[in-house]
DNA sequence: CTATATGCAAAGTCTTTGCAATGGC
DNA sequence: GCCATTGCAAAGACTTTGCATATAG
């Protein structure tokens, strides 16, 4: 079942088929799909739901906090359901694959307030780029 | 003077007007500027410079590594010519400020083989997100 | 019943491409 | 003079918007 369905039912969201197929498509572990993935996958079992409502329910689960906005150096952002664990992402500069890491330090602890320059930081996104076994012997 | 357009002359890189303007337009510190600001900026002294130029130009400057592109949550890349110097950025939810800024540690050091899951690892990224002094009082 | 969500199609933003003309070296 | 670089305009990729219609609660 959809831990991020319930979540959402839970928080009173109005539910629709098209905001169902959406939270069920993005349901999961090392999750990572762009604007158009969702839409394509979500269209395999609700055929008519348009790009615009994909755009809208993502915008609202990030601003829900329920998923992460992750911006890759390729053009189109993905979205990462996993936003209550914290982590961080392997990237793969050559096919731009993804894949959650849980690093053992913490990294705002990295930056000494001298170096905060008046910031309030809420929130420190870590990428590391590199290439993947999969490519490494392709 | 321009560092930049000195490394990259040191390199036998073709020089033309258009290069050393967007050369000049990046050379210094905290520079983050947008692909649309740099042939803003480069404009003003070399009104007929292309789009297309700036762009061809920013990728052959990103393939040598003498500058960076840094993906923020907004659309367009930023261009970061401190390249030279491993640094991470402090980027202002509200505004979108960004800040160069040197941690202590060694973000690479907290990222035990056990996470790796294969890759080779060449590059670490690190965004604290919060906001700035500027927006804070606003 | 009513406010909110949807679909559509058009517009907007950012980036890339094809190709003839230009100009460094 | 040769070949890389440029400018232009058009196409492409990704995302947002406006508004009439549909539907959850």
């Amino acid at each position: 079942m959809s831990d991020l369905l319930e979540r959402l039912r839970g928080r009173g969201w109005r539910m629709t088929a098209q905001r169902r197929v959406v939270a069920e498509v993005l349901d999961g572990d090392h999750v990572h799909l762009t604007a158009d993935e969702v839409h394509a996958r979500a269209a395999e079992r609700l055929p008519e739901i348009s790009r615009a409502t994909v755009y809208n329910t993502l915008g609202e689960l990030v601003g829900l906090g329920e998923i992460l906005e992750v911006s890759t150096d390729r053009r189109a952002k993905r979205y990462d359901p996993n936003a209550h664990r914290p982590h961080q992402h392997l990237v793969c500069s050559r096919c731009g694959a993804i894949r959650d890491v849980h690093p053992s330090g913490d990294p705002l602890a990295d930056l000494p307030a001298a170096e905060r320059f008046g910031f309030t930081i809420s929130d420190v996104e870590v990428t590391y780029r590199g290439i993947c076994p999969h490519c490494a012997t392709a």
